[in-house]
DNA sequence: GACGTCTTTCCTGCTT
DNA sequence: CAAGCAGGAAAGACGT
């Protein structure tokens, strides 16, 4: 899903308050747009006319649900809905159910993330950014849905980790495509100074003299980190690549439109995925981890990095990549499922000394505090006015009343002496547990006293459910 | 009694 | 400045 939200390669681009403006327009569920991004629409490129239509994917879905359209036409829909008249309101539209008092505006966010990166970089040096692009690149050239790679599970990887794998550490990562993205990734680490030097040279026969031109492929490597590459060469590159991502765009979309869209599981499916997704990820920072599809491990050098790293908890992914950045070439199988486990966000399962996986606790059975929220939600005498759902649908909840709150938990638990602040530690510590999971900060809901439940919650999800 | 789980309590530092 | 958040550390309560 990174290409839906990187595409502003080069310029004109468009930035994030834009998008989120355009998807404004036709959903009626974000903020309202500003005046300078309306002074950037008209810079558009074609490009950037694809996001807002995107942002607002849903809801296209919906209406191709109710029209029965070709998935032809799709692409179509797709590619200049933003220019036609906003989609008519209903009732699945992104966060339609919220509550609209609540809303805030969306931080500003200039910041943009270059899929182009990785083809001028040396892949000892990609980010995690520039794995998820070659990813998709790879996936493009080799005519792979998207949706089918492991993505997710490379995703926190940078590339001096991903030289430290072996082929298996790929097969495990990916059992269908390991083999083949570790013999893309190797065939690119031997050959991207040659290839690059190849495009340069085919794109500038006559530069032969250029002070960019390496003496020999030996100094390539060196030259490419000294020198950066032409402007034109990067243009170049990222007009193609943009080309590329937009026809992968397209593939992928016919493919899923035409394999199982139009089944009735599948358009809610998908719906409710890129509502959230896009809802969750693509309005702040875009990256694949925040929309749930890379569970984490932005590169600290990402302009997302900042906006979306969860301040919770250990940072699982920033784990494992150093663990290939700093362990020996062969990694053990424990040490390896651990860092799997850890990539996934599963919580760990500790074991007795016989291995076998212990038994749950049982003094706070039905009674955690998790649990004393879950209930509070479908409680009239506390919900809304103590807590209330902000997004029933994804599991995000508002504490009103928090020392009120507090109160109730320590009369559950006859603490007189418990505080918002002592709850509230305790709610932190359900992320580990992925009992709760960050709030994504997309700006639609507020700041402070929201939390979101996770996998390792159950029994909040009625809605969803009644849904099905 | 040892050990495990789930808080609870206290704390410092940071952000909003 | 207040309120809230993040997370380390230690300890308590209770179950196995």
């Amino acid at each position: 899903m990174i290409f839906f939200t990187s595409f502003p390669l080069s310029p004109p681009s468009v930035s994030i308050p834009t998008f989120i403006g355009s998807c404004s327009a036709s959903t009626g569920a974000a903020p309202s747009l500003g005046a300078s991004a309306s002074a950037g629409v008209q810079q558009f490129s074609a490009f950037a006319d694809v996001y807002p239509s995107l942002m607002c994917f849903p809801d296209i879905l919906k209406q191709l649900q109710a029209a029965h359209c070709t998935p032809a036409t799709v692409t179509t829909t797709i590619s200049t809905s933003s220019q036609s008249t906003p989609a008519p309101p209903h009732e699945d539209v992104l966060r339609s159910h919220m509550n609209a008092a609540t809303f805030k505006p969306i931080p500003n966010n200039e910041k943009r993330v270059d899929l182009a990166r990785f083809r001028v970089k040396d892949p000892g040096e990609w980010l995690v950014d520039d794995v998820v692009a070659w990813m998709l690149d790879v996936a493009k050239r080799h005519s792979i849905p998207f949706e089918e790679m492991n993505m997710h599970r490379f995703a926190s990887l940078n590339g001096q980790a991903m030289l430290m794998m072996t082929e298996q550490n790929f097969m495990e990562k990916d059992p269908v495509w390991g083999r083949l993205i570790y013999s893309e990734f190797k065939k690119c680490a031997s050959n991207h100074e040659d290839t690059l030097i190849d495009d340069y040279m085919k794109n500038n026969p006559s530069d032969e003299d250029s002070p960019m031109r390496p003496s020999t492929s030996q100094d390539a490597p060196k030259l490419a980190l000294l020198h950066p590459p032409a402007p034109q060469i990067q243009s170049q590159l990222q007009q193609s690549l943009n080309q590329a991502l937009n026809q992968t765009i397209n593939q992928a979309l016919n493919q899923t439109l035409n394999q199982s869209l139009f089944t009735q599981h599948s358009i809610q499916t998908l719906n409710q995925s890129l509502a959230s997704s896009l809802a969750a990820g693509l309005s702040t920072g875009l990256s694949p981890m925040s929309l749930g599809l890379l569970p984490n491990g932005l590169s600290p050098s990402s302009p997302m990095f900042n906006q979306m790293q969860p301040k919770i908890s250990p940072q699982p992914a920033s784990n494992e990549m150093m663990k290939y950045q700093n362990a020996p070439a062969s990694i053990s199988s424990s040490e390896y499922e651990e860092s799997v486990r850890v990539h996934r966000h599963e919580p760990k399962i500790k074991k007795n000394k016989d291995g076998k996986p212990r038994k749950r606790s049982q003094h706070t059975k039905g009674n955690k505090l998790w649990e004393f929220i879950r209930d509070a939600l479908k409680d009239p005498s506390t919900c809304p006015s103590v807590v209330r759902w902000e997004d029933p649908v994804e599991g995000v909840f508002r504490i009103v009343e928090s020392e009120k709150l507090a109160r109730l938990w320590g009369e559950k638990k006859n603490n007189t002496k418990m505080t918002y602040e002592k709850l509230s530690r305790a709610m932190r510590t359900y992320y580990e547990k992925q009992i709760l999971v960050p709030v994504p900060k997309t700006g639609l809901y507020p700041k402070k006293l929201v939390y979101k439940f996770g996998p390792g919650a159950h029994g909040w999800d009625v809605i969803k459910h009644e849904r099905r």
